[in-house]
RNA sequence: GGCCCCGUCGUCUAGAGGCCCAGGACACGGCCCUUUCAAGGCCGCGACACGGGUUCGAAUCCCGUCGGGGUCACCA
């Protein structure tokens, strides 16, 4: 009997997505899709006291955003519902039931500071520590006898105190374990609730995941979770662990904590502010903790693309050759393997991220990216909302013009001159001192050709070239010293794309009441 | 510290004994194009952690050293 593909990645509602997360679930996602199987997400929340469902839904909408659709799980349901361990509680104290029954756990009545004793002592005479099961009850009448004086029963697993633990792992290959290093962990606390290890291998048999696709801090506990299905009596799922995502710049594990020490990359803090720039002019004001390239709202937010993304995390750690780069949804899916992921871990950079980012954005056809770009300027309340059809047609003249300038959704906002009324317009003062206030002809240049353009007609792009080409002969100057005080006096910037398509986009009024408001400064 | 994993350009990687005095991509530097800024084109810089084996031959196999990381909870 062939069992069909199922895999699933359990996320804790914390209230964000995790990069790296998206990393092992897209791993995942891949695995069971390429196999034609099912993705199942599941909840780990069996040690949340936040509200629950509010710090589920940024990472519910993360994952649909990124097209990373799940077969069961929260809001889609399945045959194994609930998916949300805190919902289990019942069918995983049966379960722990049973495994005492079976004789691979039993009811300990050592308080915690007994334990700790136990561990201080070992650790003083330097020797591993191996629980002395001193208040492990045998008989029922142990428990009477235990509880009588007033003690709480947790459930530890009675680890076997010989052999080896083999686990073959798809990436890792063979990997032993020691049964005799490994610790009576609880599995049900005193208060009868149970930790995440034991709640894990019940959800991954009653969920009947064949594949424990699993970031690589979780192989230390593959030991005692085998002793669980085991002692279960459950057939063992095949574990793959994929190296953990590494800080940028660095080998320690990416994390969300450590956003402060990121920024001191001086790469990833401009990936960073490029961001926080965008997020504050769409009236977005969030803190770095909440809001960084280290979680995937932040993309959202700034206008990346998710098959960008995606195609960035499939090569962090996987490669299918030494030349394919670029990978459609349904091309990931089909040369996928987990054969290929790498064993070490590979380094989060952002800056490579915003490459991908650039080469899926230049594919994108103008009406796509206009479609992308008009919230951005209706949020930083350039446009009206909804924007009349010649706004869009303005928007897609530009985008047209600004090529590939525009690299994130949010870029537009680059062009916010082309939306803001003459008279309120603004001008970079160092660009201005430059064009206009240090050349001692420019004010007179700009005069001049100001009534060429009054004059214009029509007033399109090729046409501006070719008078404006005649007017530098006429005048005997070169393009140089009138087109950068021109460029700065109607765009109020030193930069843009070209300047003929940009006065043509704003159109022959806008251009002379500019060059107006440039002369009358000083 | 115990246990476990890992170690090719700055970064992501290709490489499964001769195809490799190591290939690609990002980054970086230069040139070209050019009204600015991008994009694009061309060129360049740049790595097998170290030491022993095995072999006619090692980035690839073995051993050791060093280095990095993960994990050691009534967290997940």
């Amino acid at each position: 009997m062939i069992k069909i593909v199922r895999t699933r990645f359990a996320p804790s509602p914390t209230g964000y997505l995790h990069i790296g997360g998206v990393r092992t679930a897209l791993f995942n996602w891949l695995f069971a899709r390429r196999h034609g199987g099912q993705f199942i997400l599941r909840i780990d929340d069996t040690d949340v006291q936040r509200n629950v469902a509010e710090a589920l839904q940024p990472i519910l909408d993360g994952f649909r955003w990124l097209g990373l659709d799940w077969d069961e799980g929260p809001e889609v349901g399945g045959p194994h519902a609930p998916y949300y361990q805190s919902q289990r509680l019942e069918r995983y104290q049966a379960a722990a039931k049973m495994l005492v029954e079976r004789g691979a756990a039993y009811y300990d009545y050592a308080t915690p500071e007994e334990v700790h004793a136990e561990r201080e002592a070992a650790e003083r005479e330097k020797r591993p520590f191996v629980y002395s099961r001193r208040w492990m009850a045998v008989t029922p009448q142990d428990r009477a006898r235990f509880e009588a004086e007033g003690r709480q029963a947790t459930i530890r697993l009675k680890m076997p105190r010989d052999g080896y633990c083999r686990i073959n792992d798809l990436i890792l290959g063979e990997v032993t374990f020691e049964w005799a290093k490994e610790q009576d962990h609880v599995i049900q606390r005193a208060d009868g609730t149970v930790l995440y290890n034991f709640a894990t291998v019940v959800d991954d048999h009653d969920m009947r995941i064949t594949h424990v696709i699993r970031a690589q801090e979780h192989l230390a506990n593959t030991p005692r979770q085998i002793f669980i299905f085991q002692g279960l009596g459950y057939d063992l799922p095949a574990f793959a662990h994929v190296p953990y995502v590494a800080a940028p710049g660095g080998k320690e594990k990416l994390s969300k904590r450590k956003i402060k020490e990121y920024l001191k990359n001086p790469e990833f803090k401009k990936i960073y502010e490029h961001g926080q720039a965008i997020a504050e002019r769409i009236g977005l004001h969030l803190a770095a903790e909440t809001f960084n390239p280290v979680i995937v709202d932040f993309y959202r937010e700034v206008g990346y693309l998710p098959d960008a993304i995606l195609n960035y995390l499939l090569l962090l750690g996987w490669a299918l050759d030494d030349k394919t780069e670029f990978f459609t949804r349904q091309q990931m899916i089909d040369l996928f393997s987990l054969e290929r992921v790498n064993k070490a871990p590979a380094g989060f950079d952002p800056k490579k991220l915003l490459a991908f980012q650039e080469r899926y954005m230049q594919q994108l056809a103008v009406e796509q990216k206009v479609a992308m770009m008009l919230p951005y300027l209706e949020k930083a309340g350039l446009i009206a909302s909804p924007p009349p059809a010649a706004v869009r047609e303005k928007v897609a003249r530009i985008v047209q013009a600004a090529g590939d300038r525009i690299k994130v959704a949010g870029d537009i906002l680059d062009y916010d001159t082309f939306f803001v009324p003459d008279d309120r317009l603004s001008y970079d003062e160092a660009a201005f001192t430059k064009r206009l206030r240090q050349p001692p002809e420019a004010r007179e240049l700009l005069t001049k050709f100001r009534a060429v353009l009054a004059s214009a007609d029509p007033f399109d792009a090729a046409h501006l070239e070719q008078r404006l080409q005649d007017f530098v002969q006429a005048e005997g100057v070169t393009v140089g010293q009138i087109i950068h005080a021109l460029r700065v006096a109607v765009t109020g910037k030193a930069v843009g794309f070209g300047l003929y398509e940009s006065l043509a986009i704003l159109g022959k009024d806008s251009c002379l009441a500019r060059i107006d408001r440039a002369l009358a400064q000083r």
